[in-house]
DNA sequence: TATGAATGAGCATTCATTCAT
DNA sequence: CATGAATGAATGCTCATTCAT
């Protein structure tokens, strides 16, 4: 029934994802290949093999395309923490898993992930100068809602330490982003993600203290 | 000797630090305020009290401005690390000193480092558009070099886990930056710049992970 | 008589007029506000509540959207000095129930002719960078001719001066023009137009001159 | 004495002024070939041979070009209404004298004035779309002004009916635009100033009605 | 014929850099 | 060396027009 009204309308939409996708894969590469600002319109339209007016039936201004990309992207890296039934049972392990989904997704992207990181996507300094540093802002605060989210369980498990504010949140980010900032900046495809979240985690838990010590004093 | 060739001189090397001054701390308000590409020479000129051709008679282009400016703040944000004469003996101690004065130093000039993050400062990720890439990555091997310094010391005495590579200093650098982003992107002054970087140490050195467990271990 | 051919093809001629119509009246608005170069296509069709395809499917270029506006407002401005049965004999009288009917419908599309008078209703200056101007200095023809059709009505009947040229069809003209630019301009409403009809009409034929002087001559 | 600080700066100006007065002249024959839309700034710059920023250094938008040049040649035009020693002793031989001037600056400047009609030199009609509207009244609340200086000389000396309002003002220039924009529109160069002077003023007096009437009654 | 998204030529404006004074 | 006006390449964005559906 109603296959008419329905037909046009889904194929009109499909249609008009389709340039959106075109435009933010377009714009991705260039971006990651010359940074916001030497990025031209120009160049994402021809990419993208459409005209430059079409780039701006999609988007209103350029800020708009880097946004709807931080946005995507972002969104995207967040649920690769989602968890999945084949996660390990122990907190220690769930976090593994997902931390190295995470990494895995970012080393995937490196190209743009490098820039993205100077438009506050990790960041949140609502650094001036920078586009729409509301937006940055708010996703800065999904950033770290899914971190919290993260480590509420931990806390909720009685696996981490119940720290005052975001405390938690914000040092398994950091612990992380170490780890990412450094592998963006060196050659791609020699990273062994799954050692990294091994680390990651291992220092998020324990700390760079020396061991001896407190296997000695655990004794 | 010869007094009266080297007094001009010095004079005339004095006059042109001025100049170079002036401009840098006008560049570091114009830039905290409007990003980088939102800074125009006129400004930072204008700011300066100065001709825009001054300008150009201290730096060849606004990119070496940047770095200057990134380069002079750095080094005084490395020279926070140094020892000094009444820090603590204990390597605990010792750190969460030498942290809290960089803590200290990023606060004076949050502005600033707000921006100069975006541009590699810390992260070191050599971001496609943004310049001196070359400059950007010497600055952070700097950077990484120093934390490298203050973690071997703690090797040295026994109280870090010996890792490998570069992973304590990235991890001691990813810490103090995961609080220092996010109180750049607080409202400036009420922060407990102390109690910021004993959290800083303790999460460094013991991570995340539930204290009581550890202490019933170790009856 | 093959009635059913006849039909449809008059419908559809119906429906034409009532698209062209519309979008006419469209223009007008959207042209009032934002004058001709800021009114653009999409918002004309967007008022009509049509899609822009459509303007073009009945009008080949932007310009004769403006052509055919003033083409239809300047025959209807015309048909407004066409004698009328109830008009009275003398010339004098006759010219001020035309002129006052003229002024009325000006009054009634003030908004269009404020911007009108820019694409030389009036003017017939051939301006340059304005469109059309074959069919403007047609449509100042016929607009000169309407007035020399009137004047010539006085001269036959010995109530105006023969002058050499057009010059008394311009003089009348422009004085007409002189209140009309004047209460265009003027916020709407408050005019009356009868007495607006009669001074022109009163300064048309008898000027500015002092009247006692004339009077006292007459004795 | 006070030389050095006065030269430069006198010459600073004189070079301010040459560059602007070259712009103005170069906007006058581009916008007057190609209206103001029509008209880009390039044009402009290569007419003025200077560069584009050039422009921009002496007028903030485009927009200021044109409203520049409206003031300018607006300003020279009233300044054609002075009264001059050698001017006529009666009123009407000094109004004829005056109205000439004003004549043949407008036939000097035809181009520009052609086009200077359209954005509201003479009109005054606030027509949306078109540029600093605010301007536009201000410069026709002088033109106004300057008509209604000129009629009041003749209501004092008694040769002018003193009516209400600005109606002698208005017609006046109704009148003399009626015959303006008539030459404007015809090819240039065989109007003969003079008589066209004389013509507006008769009209402007005596209107159009038949003089041998009045001259039958007054024997 | 109506639709409305795609097209791309066109242009105002910016601003780093130069250079004559 | 300071000055600041001149320079002009570079680019975001608009909008009339086209055309596949």
């Amino acid at each position: 029934m109603n296959g008419s009204p329905e037909r046009p309308t889904r194929t009109r939409d499909e249609a008009r994802a389709l340039f959106r996708n075109a435009i933010l894969d377009a714009a991705e590469a260039i971006f990651a290949e010359h940074g916001f600002h030497g990025a031209r319109i120009q160049d994402i339209a021809a990419r993208a093999r459409i005209a430059v007016g079409t780039v701006y039936n999609h988007f209103a201004q350029k800020d708009d395309v880097l946004s709807a990309l931080l946005e995507e992207r972002s969104s995207e890296l967040f649920a690769q923490l989602h968890p999945v039934p084949t996660d390990p049972r122990t907190f220690r392990g769930r976090l593994e898993a997902r931390i190295g989904r995470m990494l895995a997704y970012i080393e995937q992207h490196r190209a743009f992930f490098a820039i993205a990181t100077q438009h506050g996507l990790f960041a949140g300094t609502a650094a001036p100068g920078t586009h729409v540093p509301e937006r940055a802002l708010k996703r800065m605060e999904k950033f770290r809602g899914v971190f919290r989210d993260l480590v509420n369980e931990g806390v909720a498990s009685g696996d981490l330490e119940p720290l005052e504010g975001d405390a938690l949140a914000l040092f398994l980010g950091g612990t992380m982003r170490a780890f990412v900032l450094s592998s963006l900046s060196a050659p791609p495809g020699d990273h062994d993600v799954k050692k990294q979240a091994a680390m990651t985690v291992e220092l998020f838990l324990h700390g760079a203290a020396r061991r001896k010590l407190r296997r000695a004093a655990g004794k």
